[in-house]
This record gives C-alpha cells, structure tokens and sequence, in this order.
RNA sequence: GGGCGACUAGCUCAGCUGGUUAGAGCGCUGGUCUCACAUACCAGAGGUCACAGGUUCAAUUCCUGUGUCGCCCA
C-alpha cells in the first residue's frame, strides 16, 4: 500500500469539477423508483431562464442539495427535480431587446416569427443559470430538468384551464386591471410592487351646473379628471346632503356629470369630495357600477391619452398630458391649490413601469371557492410551513384573496386554448385544436391571441413535471412531493397557488413540509441589488473560497427563516473548516506505517464491539451524540444549528482534544499506533459521511482518499463509488456513555486549569512545568494514572503528580471539586498569581452570596420545585467548597511572602 | 392605516416549553512558526440580554405598552 501524501492546504478548484464530472457521469443523481424505497421529493422552484445565479439562487439551493444528499445517504429514493420558467413577458423583453437593435419590433416579425425567435435564444443564452447551479454542487436529477414551456408542460397548462372553465371556474370579465403600457400586457395583482412616490395633492374646483359655485376635488392623478363622469360625497355628509343628484360642469370637456352619494368616500379625506374616473381605478370602478356612470377610457393601452379627449390633449403621453391638464386648469382658474403629497404607486415589479390602472376585458380565475381547501391544508397540518408564523401571512392572503388575472397581451407563453366561431360568437374550450375538426367546416375559427400568466404554469409545477395529465410511473411514485424549499417573497405567487392547483386537482398537498429561507443582504443590511453594486457573484466567491466554503458559511450563518448578512469574506470561516478537515485527515495519513507493513481500518458504522481505551469511548460518544444532534436539526429544518454542531464537534472534539490526545498512542508501539488509528480513522470516515450534505466536495475527496486506504480490509458491499451512495451515520444509543463523556470533561478541566494558570502567568509554552492534582493518593493515583501522559503532552508538562502533597507557593486552582496545583518554585510572579487568584476569589464570592440570598428566600425553598431547590444547593456547597480553597491558597500566598 | 418579524459581547448570530456561572464564530489583546493545519495553536478581555411596567418565589425567556429597524398587505 503506498503512503497517501495530501498537500499542505486544500485546494477546491480542480477537485471541484473533477468530482462533479464524476457523480454526473456515474448518474449518481439519477432518481430511482425502488421497492421498500421511500421516495424523498425535493421540487426546485423553478429560476427564470433568463436568470443568473444569485446569493439568493445559492443558499436556496444548497439547503435543497442538503436535504438530497442527507435522504439519499439514509436510503430513500430521492428525487430532486430541477427546471427552468419560461418567465413571459422577462424573455420576450430580453428578445424584443435584441430586436431593438435590428431596428425591428415584434410586429414586424409577427407572432410566429418572435416566438420562433424566442425559442433560438432559449438555445443558446437561457438555462445557463443551471449550469451555475453545477458549480455549488448541486445534486439534482438533470436527466428530469423541466422547462414551463415543454409541451408537455403545455398540455397540462391547457388541461387545467379547460378543466376550470367547464366548472366555471375561469371566466372572462371586464375590469380594471393593473396595465402595463410598456408591455402592453395585463398583470396580476402580486406582480405589482408598491412604492412610495413623493408627489402632490392636487386640488380642483368643479363648478356646479347651476352656477351656485364650486366643489373642490382632490386628486393624485390630475390626467384621470378627463374621463371623470361623477363626483362622489358621502351619503351622510351633511355639508352635501343638498347636492346629491345635481351636476357639475366638468372643466376642460364641456361635460355635465352627476353628484352622486356612496359610502365608499371618507368624509375626512380633503374636502370629502372624490372625482369619479370609472375606467382609471378599481374602487371608481366599483361607484360607477353602482350607479350606473360611464365608463370613459381616457388613457389607451399605450399610456397615451384617447380620442375621448379634448383635441389638445389627444395622442399625449400620459406624464405629458398630467402637465398640460394642470396647467389649462390653473390658466382657467380651476386650481385651488397644489400640496406636496406622498402616495403609492404600482410599478411593475420585474421592468419598473408604472402601471395604470385599466378597465379592459380578460380572463380571471375564480378564487375564493378553490382557495378553501388550500387554507384547510394548512389549517389541518397537511403541509407544516417553516417557520411556522407564515401560515398567518398565507391565511390572510387566502382568506381575502381575489381573483387572479390570468391573461397576458405578450405572444411568448402558453396559448389559451380558447376559439371563438366567427360566424356564430360560439365559444370552443378545447384541449385539441378544433380548427380542423369537420363540425366547424366552413367557419371560422379565431383562437385567443392572448397567453396566459406564466405562474399558471409554475402552479402545476409539483406534477406537471412528472408527466400529469398522463398517469405515468413517475407521478405515481414522487407525487406529491415532500419538501419544498423557497423565498417568502412568492408566498402567494407560486406557494399558495401551487396548493390551490394540487388540490383542485388531486385533493391533496403538493408537499408535507415548506421551508422559507430568509432574504440575502449584504452587511449593511441593505437588499442586494444591481443597482447598488452590493451583489456579489456567486461564482466568483466559488472561485476564491470553494463551493463547500461558501455553501458552509452561509448556511452556517443563516438564522431559522431570517435574513442573512452576507459578504464574501465570511466565506473564509467554511474555507478554514474545509481546510481543517483536510488537515485533520492530512496528518492521519502521515502516521499510517510505511510501506509494507500492513494496516487497516474499519468504517465505524461496522465497528465490530465497543471501543476499550477511555479516549476512544469518548470520541465515539461524543461522535454519536452529535450525529444524534444534526440528524434531529435537519429533521426540523434547524440547518444553521446543525452545520455548527458538526463544526463543534469537528473542531474542537476531534481536532483540538481527540488528535492530539492520539498523539500519545502515535508514539506508543506499533500496535498502540495500530488501534489509535484505526479508530481514528473510523471516527473521520464517519465525519465526511456526516458532512458530506453540507460540504459535498471536500468531504468526497476524503472519502476517495480512504477508500484506497482501506481496500484490502473494506467489505465490498460498503464500497461506493461515491460518498453518496454510504450510509449518512446511524446514531448508536449504546456507544453514547454519559459516565465515559463526564470522566473526559474532568480530564479536560484539569487541562485547562493548568493552561490558564500557565497564560495568565505569562509561561511560554516552550518551558516545561511540573503540575499536579491534589487529594487522596490511591484514589487519585487510579482515576489520574492513565491520563498522565496526556496531561503531560496536552498541558506541557515535565512531570505530573498525583499526592496528597502540594508543594507550599503553588499557583492553584479547583476545578469540578479537583484541586490543581503548579509548584511555583520561582517561577513566575507572586503578585501574579495573587491577581489571577484575587480575581477568582471574587467571582466565586459573587456567585456565592447570590445562590446563598436566593436559599435564604423561604418562598423560593417553599414554592419552587423541589429538585430546583436541592440543585441550588448542591451548587451552593460546591461553590463554597471552592471558595474556600482560593481563600486558603491566598492566605498562603500571603504567607509565604 | 392593518399585520408580521427583529432588537443578547465591537460585528454576525445561538439560547425550544421561565431556575444556566448567558454561549459560538469573527474581530480585539497577550503569548506561540509545539514535527496536520499561521486558512493554525494557547490564554485573556468584552454583555445592567432595546426601554418601561406587569405576572411569578424566580424573567434574557411569559404578558402589556413604548422606541428603533425591516418586511408584507391596504
């Protein structure tokens, strides 16, 4: 067997791709449908296909590669599937673009043509975002990635809609919508962002037709008051009772309109009178319904004014034409005054736009009856949100949710699969396209030219991916799925929509368990934005740091559903724990016998019997307590805790104690080396088997590098090709022993008392003190003789004694009811000693009173729980005890002056 | 305007159902290139747990209010 050498620091990039490129081409990722297998479904949410990776894209995703990777080494038949949206109107924008500069614009392509075109940028620019997801490791089926605008995807998208329309459920209606004139295109409410626009109130006076003077309106929105066909007050305000059915003379249009009284007026709001513009706002919209007003389209689709306006304002801009109305109104004495004002504008939440408010005719899903069983779903457990406290945001959505625009005037998406006869006004709803069908020979047939919204796919996303409407092997096997891992953002967008769709369609939840992740800022606490500059690129800090590295550190660092503060150099903390490990392994395979002689070590999973030597019983312990730990934290989606578990543990159980507790043994004789590495070994193949979901590549490449270690003497039926197809650690109740975990935290206090004394005196560690602990000799002599070397290594030592004796002008300290002791011997400063001790001193003496006022407290020795009570105690009396030492230890200090 | 969340060491965060000597990582200070790792080792300093009330024998932890910040909805 040849000596395995590994470089002094680990390296990721080669080994990174090297280790990628093999799982991919052993189909390590590939989903199977096995017997006896439970199958663990992870649906990733699917990223624009014209996006790149972001922060957001990584911690998402890692926590879904975490869970993979931990159900697939614990035997399940793990299916995470991976995809791309087909994003609507975000690609057709990237395409029209593209036009742009051709000078072209999408009609004279003609729809055809642009989707064509749309398709060859697909080709060649989209999806590279699932390259990048390569890169951190991701450990998806690729051979099952999906896009929303497969066909078969589309069939399921018009499968549903046909479905929803024959019960109703999907109509047409006229309505004001949240119109984008840019992209002259409805959208639906949750893609409209609010922001807060610093503005002016403007105040109008509209004369009264018989002359008897003027209201005063006031509007955010001067440019609406041309399609304005009433004015609204409050039925029960009295300072209009007397107006209620007289007309105003509108300004500028030489229109009379109605006064008319609803409820919906806030009396306290400016004058208590509200112009009514039913075609420009959904709640104007609601008045002219109930009392039958025109509906006057002012601003067309393209934001420009209509013909139903003054000449002087037709063909204007809509910002344009709020200048020009102003201005004519205060040239005819119509202002009454201008006030700055800050109101809520609706943007487009993807380009920007400022969108207007538009009656136009489209298609709406009706939502109210399908969103109930979407709130039982949540309501009875079915799905488990975490953190838990986003049901409310979810039930209120629901419980007040309206109905869902799902038309869109873009060309890019699923075609709704609705003809009209052109002859007749016959409406088909059809699957097929019924064009060709011989019952409408000779007619015409007009489909819909408008698509639908690209969330009425993604909705489908738990099955539609799986081949629904088709009953296919996959769907029956990894439907529904088991977790789902998103940002709270599209909450309503996708995760509510997507429980609505599963049991419309199945009755039951797409998912037992949603997990939202927090939002990624930078260290400011600012969102990352573009235009901030604050982003950095995922793949670059890959390059300087390594995918585990940054995967470790920020998932390490992500709180339970919180933000996350990010900044690539917090990337060193995961890059210093890769490299620990790599280390940590680096120095095992230095103490393996040379050539020729022969070793070999067993997987801990299959450790033949318990281990005997103290220190070995510990780590084991202390090993399977934490797999215990981390398998209990995944399980409740407690991730941050459980990467600093294992960083815990690694570190400081089995870097900091355990390796340099064997570095006695290593230099004991063969067979003491023998067994201290092969149990040390045994305890790291278990750690990379533990890390492997968090840290994927590093912890392979150490699983590769034992694996040539141990080929000899490794049962073939534990040798993978892949760390991924081992078992994750099982944990063994019966190798966690308390008594054996509290014998080495003595060992260790003893340690560090010596220690401290050793800092605080300021004695370098290159001279060699005696130490001791002090009590009865036999006792001690029993529990304290096999632990000497190491004491002696771990403190350095030059001896190390168990006597009733302690030498007079000691440094000293008590630690668990042990009694330590550095013969001073001139060694260092008495004053120092007196100092650390007088500290001591007062803190034990602090402790002391505050347990003593609280024992003297009869209502606390009355009313407080018994075993309370006695723990108190017994801490008093241990407090007391070592007290008592320290006082002794400075009078003798004192003393021996 | 309504709702949700946060406020613990200089920074980023743990601390679940009330009783702990309030923790970790980074940073800081001092000491070490000790033959795995200076991407390291050893030691140390640093917190009236945002504020004010209340419940309780006991509150960082539960309740109410205030303040600051963030997010969502209208």
């Amino acid at each position: 067997m040849p000596k395995i050498e590994l470089d002094k620091a680990y390296s990721p990039t080669a080994v990174e791709s090297r280790l990628y490129e093999m799982w991919e081409k052993n189909g390590c990722f590939r989903a199977q449908i096995r017997k006896d297998h439970k199958p663990y479904v992870i649906m990733m949410p699917p990223p624009n296909v014209t996006g790149m990776l972001t922060l957001g894209h990584v911690l998402n995703n890692s926590l879904q590669d975490l869970l993979a990777r931990w159900r697939r080494m614990n035997g399940d038949d793990v299916l995470w599937l991976p995809g791309t949206d087909h994003a609507g109107i975000a690609t057709q924008i990237k395409v029209e673009d593209q036009l742009a500069k051709e000078g072209l614009t999408r009609h004279d392509l003609g729809r055809e043509k642009l989707v064509e075109r749309i398709w060859e940028w697909r080709e060649n620019y989209g999806g590279i975002i699932l390259q990048q997801l390569r890169r951190i490791g991701a450990s998806c089926d690729w051979s099952r990635t999906r896009f929303t605008l497969d066909p078969e995807m589309s069939r399921a998208v018009a499968e549903i809609f046909v479905r929803l329309y024959k019960k109703g459920l999907v109509y047409r209606g006229k309505r004001i919508v949240n119109w984008d004139p840019e992209k002259r295109t409805a959208l639906s409410d949750e893609q409209v962002e609010y922001r807060n626009v610093n503005s002016n109130l403007w105040h109008f006076k509209y004369p009264l037709s018989d002359g008897s003077g003027h209201l005063v309106v006031a509007t955010t929105r001067p440019e609406t008051m041309l399609g304005d066909t009433a004015v609204a007050v409050h039925p029960e305000d009295e300072r209009y009772s007397h107006l209620h059915g007289k007309t105003i003379d509108l300004p500028l249009t030489g229109r009379k309109i109605r006064i008319v009284p609803d409820d919906y007026v806030d009396r306290e709001f400016g004058t208590g009178c509200v112009k009514v513009t039913p075609a420009h706002d959904p709640n104007d919209f609601e008045i002219g319904n109930r009392h039958n007003l025109d509906f006057l389209i002012v601003i067309g689709p393209d934001g420009r004014m209509t013909d139903l306006v003054p000449e002087q304002f037709r063909g204007l801009d809509r910002k344009e034409a709020r200048k020009r109305v102003v201005a004519a109104l205060e040239e005819q004495d119509f202002l009454e005054k201008i006030e700055p004002y800050t109101t809520s504008v609706g943007h487009n939440e993807r380009t920007g736009t400022v969108i207007e408010p538009l009656l136009s005719e489209q298609w709406f899903v009706r939502m109210q009856e399908l969103a109930q069983p979407a709130i039982a779903a949540v309501r009875e457990g079915r799905v488990r949100f975490h953190p838990e406290h986003w049901e409310k945001t979810y039930f209120h959505w629901l419980e007040n949710v309206r109905d869902w625009c799902i038309s869109r005037q873009i060309w890019w998406g699923h075609r709704i699969p609705l003809w009209t006869v052109k002859e007749t006004g016959e409406i088909i709803c059809s699957l097929d396209d019924p064009t060709n069908d011989p019952k409408y020979k000779g007619l015409t047939l007009d489909q819909d030219p408008d698509v639908v919204d690209t969330w009425f796919s993604s909705w489908l996303w738990p099955f539609s991916t799986l081949g629904w409407p088709e009953k296919t092997e996959d769907l029956a096997h990894f439907f529904p799925s088991t977790t789902l891992v998103t940002a709270p953002d599209i909450i309503f967008l996708w995760v509510a929509r997507m429980i609505i769709a599963s049991e419309e369609v199945f009755g039951v939840s797409p998912y037992q368990d949603v997990y939202f992740t927090g939002l990624v800022r930078d260290m400011q606490g600012r969102k990352m934005s573009k235009s901030l500059g604050n982003s950095p690129d995922p793949i670059e800090v890959i390059e300087s740091y390594g995918a585990d590295a940054l995967r470790f550190t920020m998932i390490s660092q992500t709180p339970r559903g919180g933000d996350v503060r990010f900044g690539s150099d917090m990337c060193e903390h995961g890059r210093n724990f890769a490299n620990k490990l790599w280390n940590a392994t680096r120095f095992l395979l230095m103490n393996v016998p040379e050539e020729g002689e022969s070793f070999a070590f067993d997987p801990v999973e299959i450790l033949p019997s318990a281990p005997v030597n103290l220190i070995d019983q510990w780590i084991t312990s202390a090993f399977f307590s934490c797999v215990r730990d981390v398998d209990r934290a995944l399980t409740e989606f407690r991730f941050a805790d459980a990467a600093k578990r294992m960083y815990g543990f690694v570190w400081n159980d089995f870097c900091d104690w355990y390796l340099e507790l064997i570095k006695v043994r290593l230099q004991g004789t063969l067979n003491e080396r023998h067994e201290a590495l092969k149990h040390a070994f045994g305890i790291l193949h278990g750690i990379v088997r533990m890390l492997h979901p968090i840290m994927p590549f590093v912890t392979e490449e150490i699983y590769q590098t034992l694996s040539k270690l141990s080929a000899s003497s490794w049962p073939a039926n534990l040798r993978f090709t892949s760390i991924m197809q081992a078992n994750f650690p099982t944990y063994q109740a019966s190798l966690v022993e308390e008594k054996v975990e509290a014998q080495f935290s003595r060992l260790q206090d003893v340690v560090n008392a010596i220690r401290n004394i050793r800092g605080e005196l300021r004695i370098p560690h290159t001279t060699r003190i005696p130490a001791g602990v002090r009590g009865d000799h036999v006792k001690l002599a029993k529990e304290w003789e096999p632990f000497a070397d190491f004491v002696i290594r771990l403190a350095g030592l030059s001896e190390f004694e168990m006597d009733q004796h302690r030498p007079k002008g000691s440094a000293s300290a008590i630690v668990q009811g042990i009694e330590v002791y550095v013969p001073l011997q001139g060694l260092i400063d008495v004053n120092a000693e007196r100092a650390r001790l007088t500290k001591e001193d007062e803190r034990l003496l602090k402790l002391v009173e505050g347990t003593k006022v609280k024992l003297s407290n009869p209502s606390f020795v009355e009313r407080a729980k018994p075993e309370v009570v006695e723990t108190e105690r017994e801490k008093l009396s241990e407090l007391e005890h070592a007290h008592d030492k320290i006082r002794r230890f400075l009078d003798e200090l004192d003393a021996a002056k």
